[in-house]
DNA sequence: TATGACATCGTTTTT
DNA sequence: CGATGTCATA
């Protein structure tokens, strides 16, 4: 590991040690005086990958120094913003919008723009304007050099613009497109952070984009100091805008570029890599490798094809169990899917039988009504105009200020080109409104501003959320509901209590470790090691400065990302996608729902380039397995409430036979409309139908009419007695009554059961 | 102004 | 299917 200076390119395949290769960079650049610790920058994707690594940046440093800044790029700029952003017109207690603040302020736009949402759908909008702002494009750009759509599209992007900005707000894409801009338009300050980042390291850059590329271009300068770990066989985002061609092109933009490649996997065995291996080689966007492993042989990969959704996660719950019963824990297994919505069939399975799990993403916990109630108290009490976050609690709970005043106060602060609250305010002085209104407005703002003031002398965010949920009346509204979802709400902010008391120790904690080096740094030498003397931190320390403890919970809960939560400890089965599961590894993988339409996508289907993308997602699925992995897939699929019969997923026929068992039966994909078949093209088919899921000599009642009364096993509902055949041939059906389950109707052909004596 | 019944509609992945 | 929006009604 012991490249020096100048541009870096680490390729570095699934499963060969990236994150160690990148922390032990971090250790030479220090070890070797290249660089202080606060020299360097380590930027990541995910806030787990972040906190993995600084922890095994300070266990190789054995030290607790945090001054080399290991970030997500979001955040990152967040913290760059906070101190500089009043360059740019916006005020420091900025508000950071998530998706669905974003969305509700395009929809609140189109509305002030009379744009019909029907030729316009807000999700859409909101996410072009996204990608946009991923590319770098400001809306004048977008109207300028774009098709009529694009020009209208430009409009709507600069009019939600002015309302973020009106609102002392930015979305996500403006914490990295404001920082670049800052960049680009205050040499000085950029002049800064240059000085203070010497080094810089990325990870996964294979998902950045072309606004993070511009920004890293920005920060490396002219010391080409800029070290990027990815692997493009991984790059997964291409729908935020993620650019493969960064890491297929680094060599050319960064002239003399050292290249690494990291082709030994640690992880998997030699089948599962193998497998893995043969799929992605069928894209053409790579810069290909060789992966390998030592580790020989190991179990093929299992096969399932399951009836419908139910009997998949049916047959995936009885493999967990038995693995469990093996003696295997539950967090040595993973779930992993293309969509959210997969989840379900599962959650049932899984509570049927009373396995714990969890499911990784989905509705996040921060998302949840109440949880954004409460949240968007903090956020008016930071920052007042933030209209978004006061139009939500206006009237929550309910206080009487209706729709009719909502909307008047709104027409009030366009008409004069403010915030909401400022109209509020003004509508109160002037005494603007009448009726009920009157009374109720000015006792809203009364509340907001005894907590204002309360959050003036007591800086604890817990206290503070209490005094809110308290005093606004929240809480009582709720305790006088007796439905059960009020309980769960009551109990959703009990958990956000905890979790705002949760985030006050560990800040206290981090801050007084912070303190502590410091005075290492000044008071010794030899014994505070290489990094503390001399290190020329005080210039530029982000971690200094005025930080508002309402600002950084508030910025914590908002980049929170599902997968930060996720701890290795945890026995509890991890449901997720396969986006949330790349970085991640597990003994059992079952990968599901590998069918036409899911994986690949159907919005996939059609742009070559984007099938790339679905079918490394396959592959990042497949290498997440470390010994065992299942790929299942459903004949029939009820998705949006129609029935859809999808046909095994084209990468299945990419997979050889040799490595896998339990193939998809001959004869169905044919009868299905598939775009392209599941035979491999040309050549022999290298699909092996053989091993079918029941072979013909243990099929109970197959072919005998007398199989009324016989034993049988399900490997899901246990033992069980046949009492009555239906059918015949492929369409059998069998009522069983089950020892422990009771009555069930099953389908033979799809059933694994097995003759009891 | 709040609530509930009804219709519609779009269907991925996420910092 | 389920989330979201619209409309009528109390």
């Amino acid at each position: 590991m012991a490249y020096g200076d100048g541009p870096l390119l680490v390729l570095a395949g699934a499963g060969s040690g990236k994150t160690r290769m990148l922390t032990h960079r971090i250790a030479h650049l220090i070890a070797t005086r290249r660089a202080w610790p606060s020299q360097i920058l380590a930027v990541t994707f995910t806030n787990k990958a972040a906190r993995e690594m600084r922890e095994r940046v300070e266990s190789l440093l054995d030290s607790r120094d945090q001054r080399v800044w290991v970030a997500t790029f979001h955040s990152t700029c967040v913290r760059i913003l906070r101190r500089e952003i009043t360059q740019l017109g916006y005020q420091t207690s900025f508000a950071i919008y998530d998706q669905s603040d974003s969305l509700a302020l395009v929809k609140r736009v189109l509305r002030s723009m009379n744009i019909d949402e029907k030729g316009w759908p807000p999700r859409s909008v909101r996410s072009e304007i996204d990608r946009f702002k991923s590319r770098g494009m400001l809306p004048n750009e977008v109207i300028a050099d774009g098709s009529l759509h694009d020009e209208q599209i430009g409009q709507i992007y600069r009019q939600y613009q002015t309302e973020l900005r009106r609102a002392n707000a930015l979305d996500f894409g403006d914490l990295i497109l404001l920082t670049v801009r800052l960049f680009e338009n205050h040499p000085g300050v950029l002049e800064t952070y240059r000085r203070r980042w010497q080094h810089i390291l990325v990870d996964e850059y294979q998902d950045t984009n072309p606004v993070q590329y511009r920004l890293l271009r920005l920060l490396t300068g002219d010391s080409q100091n800029l070290c990027v770990v990815g692997d493009e066989d991984q790059s997964i985002y291409r729908f935020r805008e993620a650019d493969i061609r960064n890491i297929l092109d680094f060599e050319k933009d960064f002239p003399g570029a050292k290249v690494v490649r990291l082709e030994r996997n640690y992880r998997s065995t030699q089948a599962i890599l193998d497998a893995a291996t043969a799929v992605v080689s069928n894209n053409t966007e790579r810069k290909g490798k060789t992966l390998y492993t030592d580790r020989e042989g190991g179990e093929p990969i299992r096969f399932y094809e399951a009836a419908d959704e139910r009997a998949e996660a049916a047959f995936v719950v009885s493999e967990l169990l038995k693995s469990v019963d093996a003696g295997a824990s539950l967090g040595d297994s993973a779930i992993f899917y293309r969509t959210h919505a997969q989840s379900r069939p599962f959650e049932e399975e899984l509570l049927k039988y009373n396995v714990s799990y969890v499911v990784v993403g989905g509705t996040r916990f921060y998302d949840r009504a109440e949880v954004k109630d409460a949240l968007a108290y903090l956020r008016v009490l930071r920052n007042p105009d933030d209209t978004e976050s006061l139009m939500r609690i206006i009237n929550r709970p309910a206080r009487g200020i209706g729709r009719t005043t909502v909307e008047r106060l709104l027409m009030l602060s366009e008409e004069d080109g403010t915030s909401l609250h400022r109209a509020v305010e003004r509508a109160r002085d002037e005494r603007l409104l009448s009726g009920a209104a009157a009374k109720r407005v000015p006792a809203f703002l009364a509340v907001l501003d005894r907590l204002r003031d309360q959050s003036a002398y007591d800086d604890s965010v817990a206290t503070l959320l209490a005094a809110i949920l308290e005093q606004t009346g929240y809480l009582r509204a709720l305790q006088q509901d007796t439905s059960v979802e009020a309980e769960a709400r009551l109990e959703n902010l009990q958990e956000l209590l905890s979790a705002a008391e949760e985030f006050e120790r560990a800040n206290r904690a981090a801050a007084s470790q912070r303190d502590a080096s410091q005075r290492d740094a000044t008071q010794s030498d030899a014994a505070a090691g290489p990094r503390a003397e001399g290190d020329p931190v005080g210039e530029l320390d982000l971690d200094e400065g005025p930080q508002n403890l309402i600002d950084l919970f508030l910025e914590q809960v908002t980049l929170f990302a599902a997968v930060d939560n996720l701890t290795e400890d945890d026995d509890r089965l991890p449901l997720m996608t396969a986006h949330v599961a790349k970085g991640l590894e597990f003994p059992t993988v079952f990968l599901v729902g590998v069918e036409e339409g899911l994986v690949p996508h159907f919005a996939s289907q059609s742009d070559p380039a984007a099938l790339e993308e679905e079918r490394r997602l396959c592959y990042v699925g497949m290498t997440r397995a470390m010994d065992r992995l299942y790929i299942t897939h459903a004949t029939m699929r009820r998705m949006h409430g129609s029935v859809r019969y999808n046909p095994p997923s084209r990468f299945l026929a990419e997979i050889p036979a040799e490595f896998g068992v339990g193939r998809p039966r001959p004869g169905r994909s044919e009868s299905f409309d598939s775009p392209r078949s599941s035979g491999a093209g040309p050549g022999e088919p290298r699909v092996d139908y053989s091993d079918s899921q029941l072979p013909a000599d243990e099929s109970p009642g197959a072919g005998t009419s007398g199989a009324t009364g016989t034993r049988v096993e399900h490997p899901v509902f246990g033992a069980g007695t046949i009492v009555e055949v239906s059918g015949a041939g492929a369409g059998t059906k069998l009522r069983i009554r089950f020892d422990r389950a009771g009555m069930k109707t099953i389908v033979l052909r799809y059933a694994q059961l097995r003759m009891l004596p």
